[in-house]
DNA sequence: CAGGTCAGTGAGCGCTCGCTTACTATGGTT
DNA sequence: AACCATAGTAAGCGAGCGCTCACTGACCTG
């Protein structure tokens, strides 16, 4: 019915192991998704060139059209598995503890890495999701709700117990986000502040914040 | 000597009561300049198209390249009076306290504010600068070193003082960068948070943050 | 009024982009 | 062998893009 073929690969290119150049390796799919993720959070998806994508990946313009309907296709493939992987990282980072700070903990610090390490992924996902159809975009606002309620949730959690004293929750969600999603703005990798030291600093900010036992 | 016309006019469209439809007013500059900004700030600079720019402001395709050289240009006007703008705001907003608490409170609601209700300013500035030729975005880099030198000269005052007892200064400066930049990511002016609202929070904050007295 | 400048227009050039089409090579299945 | 599916290519279409060019009318100045 739909006039776009709907095809079907939710699975490669969701984690690399930093590598890169020296003759191109995986699938065909896997190097246009690399490529694509490359460029789009390099230039921009609208600044990206169908041609380029292919090129970077070592095959012919049309080989892109292969794999998917359209380039917006490629960008919501991109979009959509970083923030359904984010979410993931997310409730498997938590599930191991059961005190409020331990889990709050896990959790920022996960979210900051994920923006850090993952800040290709990040800015694609947090800047270019603007380029969706609407059907596509509606998709992605929902995984962002859920990623934005768990972090309610585990604020709420700390509340609850009586472990986060702060007065007004939703600042603390507005904090564990922004200071979280802002990093993929402008870390770099071989920047100044190491990947692993943001997510300290951010878990700890967040805790005093909240107010909780031994981080005032 | 250059062969792309320099031209003059660092006057216009720096600020806009909330305006909107209706004849258009202004310039044709002026509205060339108020059309690209909100063009920008919503679709992107390689998504707008210099048609839509100038049908925007009421003038013909050609109406832009009486006042610009190039789109690129456009792009630069903007975030180079953006980004001086913000800065001279910030000194003014400073300028009348002497004590570290209320300068940091006043620079920090200022930043904020900028960032919500000069939020299409912001978006630009922020988002789009990656479009700009290299000899702009070196002059652009510049004006946003010193607004960071501007922050972490407020907290180092305090800190001089022993008024700030934070142990790393630069995770404040950090803390205030990323919550005041980041609301122009999410902000809406019809949206749940007022603007004066989250200055107040993330003064709080950022003071919270720096252990001043009577804020932990 | 002659001459010049400024803001703006209508028409369109040359190129590039997203995407399509017709086709080939390869490998698996019966 | 016959058949088909998958992954890829070479060639190129049609639209739309940034920008240019020759020109116009309004206004200023001596």
């Amino acid at each position: 019915m739909t006039d776009t073929a709907e095809r079907d690969h939710d699975d490669v290119a969701g984690d690399d192991p930093l590598d890169r150049d020296g003759p191109p390796t995986g699938t065909g799919l896997d190097r246009l998704l690399r490529a694509a993720l490359e460029l789009f959070s390099d230039k921009g998806f609208e600044a990206t060139r169908t041609r380029d994508i292919s090129a970077r990946a070592g095959l012919s313009p049309a080989a892109l059209y292969v794999h998917f309907a359209s380039k917006e296709e490629v960008l919501h493939h991109l979009v959509r598995t970083t923030n359904e992987s984010t979410l993931r990282a997310l409730r498997d980072a938590v599930e191991p503890y059961d005190d409020p700070i331990s889990r709050l903990r896990a959790f920022v610090t996960e979210f900051s890495l994920m923006h850090a390490r993952g800040y290709q992924h990040a800015r694609v996902a947090q800047y270019e999701s603007r380029h969706l159809l609407p059907e596509h975009a509606e998709i992605i606002a929902r995984t962002r709700l859920q990623i934005r309620e768990a972090a309610r949730a585990e604020v709420q959690r700390g509340i609850d117990a009586g472990v986060f004293t702060i007065a007004e929750p939703r600042v603390a969600v507005l904090a564990i986000m922004s200071l979280s999603i802002d990093i993929c703005r402008w870390y770099r990798p071989d920047g100044a502040v190491p990947a692993a030291d943001l997510a300290d600093i951010n878990s700890g900010l967040i805790l005093q914040i909240l107010r909780a036992p031994g981080h005032r």
